[in-house]
DNA sequence: AAGTCTGTTTTGTAGGACAAATAGTCCGAA
DNA sequence: TTCGGACTATTTGTCCTACAAAACAGACTT
């Protein structure tokens, strides 16, 4: 047993915290859809036998996920929750574990890496001559790499042209990750683009003419070519945690 | 302009929402910290000047993600924040709407994919002995399908074999939304299943071959063909919604 | 018929009171 | 001295009341 075993949880489960599972039980239970209005506060209040400050605040958890919303008069009503909504208030990177910025980085490889047949399937011409004109912008800087905006902005566009809005939300959530990334392991990422010929690591310009001449598994290919030395990064930092 | 673009978007801030807003502004510009205590509710209510139930209300927020803990007499203090922690309350597939559905499914398809050279890099023989058993405990229904809790249990443990806590966790949530996609276009998958020769789509027990004699590409290429009834759904249904 | 006013309902905000938990202190006994 | 128990002060948790603000509904006016 280690001692993070010891630690004691103190899941004292609060009022509020039942409250806000009994209206989500509430919910499925009476089969609410979104539009479907909801009994007000004080009712609410009384049927769970709590004060509407409790109720209040337990609604508000819901409000911010989107999943009520309420006006004056008119009353609370339900709808289509945003299931990235609390992600995208709490996600800093400088108050996250190391092993949870790995994961987050490990999920955004494997995004990049998987999405490739769906961007190749959905690719137009204007994707192209978009893709064509980002990589003719960008500057090469020191050691073969990019700034941080150019790079992220040819891969913002490759995220967009999976039409997947749910993914192309969760790139920006995760945008801030990758900056700090750079940042506290570029000796890693320096030492890898350094000691790895240029030829293996294909570049954005590469990219796009697969995309627009090759076939999809050879763009798959390419892309995974193209973040390998993030499969370097990670292979090398996961490690050191499980010492 | 569609009617879409009419609709009132009322997006009122209420107060609590600007005051949740000051607390993360609060909490970044003094570089706060998992562990850092917070002033008291009473002191933060005035320094806000706003009213203790507002502020409890953001408060009430912020302990739902986990990024704020508290105990009586001791305080509050921060904490690393649950990022899926919202999500996983609000994820219901009976009222999201069918692009958002097809969002899910699509993300799912792509970590699958994307996660096969992970998957395939972190193979032990304990893994591959565990899907053998799992494979082996397998009875195939009509048309060869399985189970919903087979299926799932197979891909459970891919899932798990990335080591990513993420991405498991992320697995877990997103399961109500197949159960009801497997539930409501089971006539797209049903016919697919049909007209596709079983050759051509490969089953647990070929990927577990594929992982314990093949190569990282074939196993990836391999998983790509196991999801493929799920590009044709997808495929098949945006097209849908465009119209 | 159209617009205006007014009353009423419901959420939003404020503030006070007390309960419950518990860290810290002090005191007394072994 | 050290251990344990009682007490105290502090802080969160819960309840309650009051009023402001928004906006729907219906009556009333022109």
């Amino acid at each position: 047993m280690t001692s993070k075993d010891l630690r004691i949880t103190d899941e004292s489960t609060t009022l509020v915290d039942r409250v806000e599972e009994k209206l989500l039980d509430y919910f499925r239970e009476n089969k609410l859809m979104p539009g479907d209005s909801l009994p007000n506060e004080v009712e609410l209040a009384k049927a769970l036998g709590v004060a509407r400050t409790v109720l209040r605040e337990a609604l508000s958890r819901l409000k911010m996920m989107g999943l009520v919303k309420s006006r004056t008069k008119v009353g609370m009503t339900l709808a289509e929750p945003d299931i990235l909504g609390g992600m995208k208030r709490v996600m800093d990177p400088r108050i996250m574990s190391k092993n949870h910025l790995l994961d987050i980085l490990n999920l955004r490889v494997i995004i990049e890496i998987g999405m490739s047949p769906f961007v190749f399937m959905n690719k137009t011409e204007k994707d192209i001559e978009e893709l064509e004109q980002i990589v003719d912008r960008e500057r090469v800087l020191r050691d073969n790499q990019l700034s941080v905006e150019e790079e992220s902005k040819f891969h913002f566009k490759l995220y967009e042209m999976t039409g997947n809005d749910t993914i192309i939300q969760l790139n920006q959530i995760f945008a801030p990750v990758f900056g700090y990334i750079k940042d506290h392991f570029s000796k890693i990422l320096d030492d890898y683009t350094k000691t790895t010929p240029d030829q293996q690591r294909p570049s954005h310009k590469d990219l796009v003419n697969i995309l627009k001449d090759g076939t999809a598994d050879q763009f798959q290919k390419a892309m995974r070519k193209h973040l390998e030395l993030y499969f370097h990064l990670l292979h090398k930092e996961y490690q050191k945690g499980d010492g």
